[in-house]
DNA sequence: GTCTATAGGTGGATAGAC
DNA sequence: GTCTATCCACCTATAGAC
């Protein structure tokens, strides 16, 4: 399964690695969206692959540089999706819901955002990790700000603010709504905290695509 | 400093601890609020305490109890803190306004609020501690769906769907503004988010108190 | 590339003196 | 109540054989 919902989008170039890094980063990621950057070991990953931690470092020298790979294989899996948003013809309502349903898949399977769960554990990662966070929230902030913008602009959008104030709201609020869910709720509550933050810049259900249409 | 914001909300009788207990709490709460309780030990506690990690065996035999006390405690704080807006006088988008400013005096303190940190750990976390984050976000649901729906009947807040349903959108969005903010923003952000937050329900700046004027 | 073996450190936790 | 001393499990990481 890939980073995100299962959806490949495109055959996009990965970060340029072997079979076995790939497994690991795949375990690891799992780990690591279900309990965190501290939550895991190498012994955990070890076990769930059949190996011994020493060939783990064989690929990864250490937890930190593992973390890192993670965070960069995971922007480039979610950038890609969002350019395959990008490239399809649709409107900003239309992009919002597929944006949206991005965390929907990964809700779904039961994990968070890697990126949003690491923001927890903020103050205890290297910095590379920390600057790889940072750099993952401002790709989003900047779509979203795109799209807003976008939107205002068509009227197919309604909101107040800037739209790099509202991307940094929509942000916060998908990446929350995923916090709390997990321990609160589940994956449904979830969808429907979301659809509520996209009914409020007036973004309709599917059966009305063009997303003209408001409700309230 | 209280475990909230600053405000003494009433003497609160809190669950009865000894003052060392005390002093554990609040340290072990710093901590946690900014490294999660995965990112913690007992080692850090007593360094800062300048006691032996010996000594905190005494006022709490596991790490799981002292997390447990540390859910209760903030649960009980929190809870005082909604009761004291609940006894004064005041409409409920003054209301929300109050509940906003609880989370900023959070966030001013360069921490985020102990239960939306540790949801994200939440897979990591004994037993007590899972059912003592489910109630903490129990309360606050409870209390915003009571605040909304009786603004939703004085025509003082506009929003979509349930209020229980607006509840969480509201409490995801403020969690979730909080875990960003601190890697990607800072406290200002975090406020100019929560703002908004509240403008969508139809809560005007402080100039109006009355809530009635809506923006946009 | 993966293994065995181990180093060196830190985690939570306990026994028993004071 | 707080200390010293210690236990044992687990952590990340490395050396060196295969």
């Amino acid at each position: 399964m890939s980073a995100l919902s299962g959806k490949k989008a495109a055959p996009a170039r990965q970060t340029p690695v072997s079979e076995s890094a790939r497994a690991i980063l795949d375990v690891a990621e799992e780990l690591a969206q279900t309990r965190g950057y501290n939550g895991f070991s190498y012994a955990d990953i070890a076990a769930k692959l059949g190996v011994t931690k020493a060939s783990l470092h064989y690929h990864f020298a250490s937890k930190a540089e593992l973390g890192r790979a993670l965070i960069a294989r995971y922007q480039e899996s979610f950038g890609g999706a969002l350019d395959t948003i990008d490239q399809a013809p649709c409107t900003p309502p239309e992009k919002l819901r597929r944006y949206v349903e991005l965390y929907d898949g990964v809700m779904r399977n039961d994990r968070m955002c890697l990126c949003g769960m690491l923001a927890a554990e903020y103050a205890t990662l290297p910095a590379p990790m920390q600057k790889g966070l940072k750099a993952f929230f401002q790709l989003n902030q900047r779509w979203l700000s795109a799209v807003l913008e976008e939107g205002r602009k068509s009227a197919s959008l309604a909101f107040s603010g800037t739209p790099g104030e509202r991307a940094e709201v929509i942000l916060g609020a998908l990446e929350g709504a995923m916090l709390v869910a997990r321990s609160y709720g589940n994956a449904a509550r979830f969808h429907v905290a979301a659809q509520h933050v996209l009914e409020d810049l007036g973004v309709g259900r599917k059966s009305n695509p063009d997303g003209k249409g408001k409700r309230k």
